[in-house]
Order: C-alpha cells, then sequence, then structure tokens
DNA sequence: CGTCTGTGAGACAGTATGTATCGAAGAGAA
DNA sequence: TTCTCTTCGATACATACTGTCTCACAGACG
C-alpha cells in the first residue's frame, strides 16, 4: 500500500491523524473518533486516513496504542520506595482527564477485540514479572518475608485497584498520601517483624 | 409525546427495546446500539424507537440504567460477615460477561455526559452512607476500633477496587477466596485488639 | 361498538461512508 | 538542478445510514 514507513510525508500525515485521533477521543469518546473527523481535525485529506487505516478500528486502536505504554516497571532497589514511586506516577497519569477515556476504551475494547486485549496486557503485563523479581530480591535482603515474591500480581491489585476505584468510580483527583497508605497496607502482611 | 406510560402496547414495545439495547451493547459495545439496530431486534418499527428516545444517548442511557441498580448496601449486623457478603453478591455480578461491558460503557460516559455521571454515582454512592451507619454501630458493639465510621468509603475503594482491577485489567473469574481476603486484609487495620 | 392513540411500513431529504480518479507537490537519486 | 516515483489533498461518485413525516391499521379502553 504504502511505498514504506520512512517516507517524512506518510510519517507527518500518520502523526497529525494518531495526534487529532487522540484529542477526538477524549473530547467525544470512541465514536467520535471516524476517517472523516480524524481529517478534519488532522488538516489532511479523507482519503489518507483511509489509505492508512482502512477500517476505524485500527485507526482507533492505533491512536490507543500511542497513549498506552506499560504503566509500572521495576527494579531491584529497597521494594517500598519502588512501589510507592511507581504508584504515584500511575496516579499521575491517571489524574490526567485523557487517562479515564482512555483507559475505559482499552478496557471496553477488550471485552470483544483481540487487538485490544493484547494492549491492555501490555498495561501490566510486564509488571508482575519485574515486581515478583524485585520482590524476590528484597526477600534476599531480609525487607520482606520468604514467599511474598509469590503474590506479586496480588500486591498490585491491592495497591492499583483502589486507586482506580477512586478515580474512575468517584472522579476523584488521586493524592499522594493515599498512594502511600495503599503501598503501607499492601505490603503490612509482608513486613519481616510481623 | 406520549400519552402515558401505561399503555401497554407502549409498555411492550419499550421493554422490548431496552432489552434489545442490552444484548447489542453486550455483543458489540456502545456503538452497536442504534435506533435501527435496536428496533431489528426487537422486532419494532424504527420510528417507535424514534418516538421513545429521540436521541441515541438517552437510548443507551436508559438501558445502562436497568442494569446498574446499587450495587452494594449495608445494614446492622456483623459487619465483616457483611462485607463479605455484599462483596461476593459484588462479584458475582462482574463475574457476568455482560457486567464489564456495561460498567465500562458507564464509565466512559461519565467523563462526558451528566445522566451517565448520575448514574455511576447511583451504584457506590448510597453504599458509603449505608456502611458509615453499619460502622458506627459495630465500633458500638465493639467489634472495631473507634474512629472506623470515618473510613467506609476507604474500605469500599480496597475490597472492591482490586476486584475491578482483576476482572476488568486481567479479564479473571472472581473467585470467593479473593474476595475474603481482601475484606479481612481491608478490616485488619480497625480490628481492637490491633 | 366507537374513539383514541401507539404502531409498523414506507417515502423522503439530508448526511455519512467507502472507493476511485486526478493533478500537484514533496522526496530522493542521478 | 532535473527526473522519476510516491504520497498528498481535492473532488466526484455510489451506496448506506439518519432523522422526519405520513398513513393505514390494530390494540386499548370506555
Amino acid at each position: 500500500m504504502l511505498r514504506s514507513n520512512d517516507d517524512p510525508r506518510a510519517l507527518r500525515s500518520r502523526a497529525a491523524a494518531l495526534a487529532a485521533a487522540t484529542e477526538l477521543l477524549v473530547e467525544g469518546g470512541p465514536e467520535n473518533v471516524t476517517h472523516a473527523t480524524v481529517a478534519k481535525r488532522a488538516g489532511i485529506g479523507r482519503a489518507t486516513v483511509y489509505r492508512h487505516w482502512p477500517d476505524q478500528q485500527a485507526l482507533l486502536l492505533d491512536a490507543l496504542a500511542g497513549d498506552v505504554r506499560p504503566l509500572l516497571s521495576f527494579d531491584d532497589s529497597p521494594v517500598r520506595d519502588q512501589l510507592v514511586f511507581q504508584a504515584e506516577q500511575l496516579a499521575h497519569r491517571l489524574n490526567q482527564p485523557s487517562a479515564v477515556s482512555i483507559l475505559a476504551t482499552v478496557i471496553q475494547r477488550a471485552e470483544r477485540d483481540e487487538e485490544a486485549r493484547r494492549l491492555r496486557e501490555e498495561m501490566f503485563g510486564q509488571a508482575d514479572e519485574d515486581l515478583t523479581r524485585a520482590l524476590a530480591a528484597a526477600v534476599e535482603r531480609g525487607e520482606l518475608r520468604p514467599g511474598t515474591q509469590g503474590h506479586a500480581r496480588d500486591l498490585v491489585a491491592r495497591i492499583i485497584g483502589p486507586l482506580l476505584f477512586e478515580r474512575f468510580l468517584h472522579g476523584v483527583h488521586l493524592e499522594k498520601d493515599l498512594v502511600v497508605s495503599l503501598v503501607d497496607a499492601a505490603l503490612a502482611p509482608w513486613l519481616p517483624n510481623a
């Protein structure tokens, strides 16, 4: 279809279209992202949008993919600090007005769309493995009780879950003290002196 | 517009349309719920759908409203049992394949639609007040430490949040032992012997 | 039985969608 | 620069969809 991915003209119109698609998604929901609206907003031809994305699903998912990079990542520094930092980063991103629209769209599409499901898993899939490793290292260092490394996913759920609940279902702004309190509560059962 | 709400013919076509709308929402997402598709699925005339719901938003939200009754309610029996029971009920409802589509749609719409926001608050708004009362009663009985009643919403977030996270972002089936574990973890800081 | 009123079917104009074509202009090589 | 290739925006076009209206019909109710 297109000669290549490296033609500056193609890259330019593609980038403009994706930026426009994200804007339109946040402003009016997924059904607001059509070939016509994207073309108009991006200042490019309607046919050009069809050339890049023959169907609307692909266009929307490409736009989503640009905004949904992995949300968490861990290394081997002290676990509590990492969790607080990462959860704060995530809270900051969730506080963006666009985040709810984008995440809710991914979740909704994932029910019926394989590509969206892949995208959804990309968000937290890596986090489980990384955190498992980080927890194992922490157990070695005596920061946590043995066995903790088997509960990485559970920890993530107990920290991120309440954040999502507050943000998605109550629409509140996520504050730092909530994040800290959630991390400590989730970690409490695994502290060695317990 | 319509003479009344009690004409059996109007009630019948209205009910058929709402049932069809919910089906179509679950099958193909919100953009699949149009006057035309609903009319066809419900076996009624397209004009009839327009008569009941002049715009598509109203139709979709009416369908959602039928499926999103309050999700939690509390009385004055022992708190832990109540929380476990209510959270199990909720988990059971979230396990329905349709629940994710419906909830995600409400959340998404709530970003831009006043009516959807009202609907979203209906789900958990009452729960906070009820649980606050139930917690106060439990404190009176010595089940929980004084001050607990000020943290009803926090408790809900720490129990429901992880459930939503597991169901929405990992697509897993919610099991009873997870529910119990979440309730006990959320309650732990407020037990009197701590 | 007679009068309402909601209904389904269809007609209709206006709009949106998807595709094809065309000349213009940017990109890259000689 | 000049030449060639590719993408571009604009436009035209057929088709599908939307929203509104009309009308004959049948169910509801007295």
